[in-house]
DNA sequence: ACTCTAACTTGACACGGTGTAAAGTTGACA
DNA sequence: TGTCAACTTTACACCGTGTCAAGTTAGAGT
């Protein structure tokens, strides 16, 4: 069976993201051949810089919680409010399952181009969602007059930044839950029209 | 004239801010004691570590812009909503001034406990003054009713960090006016309930 | 059975940045 | 003149990343 035998590469994804997301430690290159059970060079076999390394594991997580599907499942909504909604309760959601993954990453920007390059991207994906759900509003006519589409999608996108995330759940005590609805408010009564919001 | 020489700390202290702001380089230990004109090591006679200098910069940029009685400003204000219209001008206004700072001290907070209580104490004073608001609004009977006082200041803290200042104005590319403005608006809608916000 | 190769190991080392240690210089002031 | 504080120079230890080279091991091909 070809599901006996997993990858090393794979198993040092699993792995990399898996401390990550336990973030109680440092996560050197060391600690995570340590943990896949290799020789830290080893790891260079597979992966030529520690920010190669992450980067593949944004994008291993990507693929196995399927990001772009959930992202997409938006796009079925009727109404653009249906859609905002949507959109952030799937964000939302997949937030806290890249969120040590997004901590190791930011702490590189600074220093590595190519990081910075992969986090970028994948912000923009999350950009395009909100763009999306600011278009489909405006679509139906019920976009809040004194915001631009552009204004109105910098918003949003800002509203649902990681970092906004970390505060909340993890500094302010917020549960999953609460974040996801305040969340759908808060874009609601910013984003719509004043006639829109007694619905 | 005591205003005459300037001491040698202060002199780190102003240049360390100088180059954090124009933050085109690593600002390294070295970088800032080449820019001081004295020695790397003269850098460690004054500061024991790279943090503590960092820590010591944010103290000196409260002290030199005088954070505290611009964020006290906000005291004057009659009304709740005025308090809180005043406390976004005056933090955001501020933000712009200590952004490079901010950027340098984020980077060594996983790594630096010293670091993370000296930033966590600043945004405490933010919160601080963002619950003042809050309590304003709610002593006005002002306060969304969905919302705890709470929840309120979460989101308007949230709202106000750094990173969104960020986000919005350097990567956006809002004017700091826009900045101000929309950030008063949106704080109004999510944080007041909907009978005031006709005024 | 023999060899070739891919995947891995071991051990050593260079580099950059922080921080430490020690001995020497300079100038003010008492 | 001597002392002290502020500073310099040189050297080095530590850590984490990344490189290099030589050696082991297991399985597939012929």
């Amino acid at each position: 069976m070809s599901s006996e035998k997993i990858s090393t590469k794979t198993r040092i994804l699993d792995t990399t993201w898996k401390l990550l997301e336990a973030r109680d430690k440092n996560t050197r290159m060391s600690d995570i051949a340590k943990a896949v059970g290799i020789s830290r060079q080893a790891l260079y076999l597979h992966f030529p810089t520690r920010a190669a390394l992450l980067i593949a594991t944004t994008r291993h997580v990507d693929y196995v919680k399927n990001v772009d599907s959930r992202l997409e499942a938006s796009r079925a909504a009727r109404t653009g409010i249906e859609r905002q909604d949507a959109f952030i309760e799937a964000w939302g959601g997949y937030i806290p399952e890249i969120h040590g993954l997004s901590v190791a990453l930011r702490g590189m920007l600074e220093s590595d181009g190519a990081v910075r390059d992969a986090w970028n991207d994948r912000m923009q994906a999350v950009r395009h969602g909100c763009e999306a759900a600011v278009r489909a509003i405006a679509k139906d006519g019920q976009l809040n007059p004194d915001l631009s589409e552009y204004a109105a999608t910098d918003f949003l996108w800002t509203l649902l930044s990681v970092e906004n995330w970390e505060r909340l759940v993890h500094e302010c005590g917020w549960t999953q839950s609460a974040y996801k609805e305040r969340m759908q408010a808060f874009a609601k009564v910013a984003l719509l029209k004043k006639s829109a919001l007694t619905t």
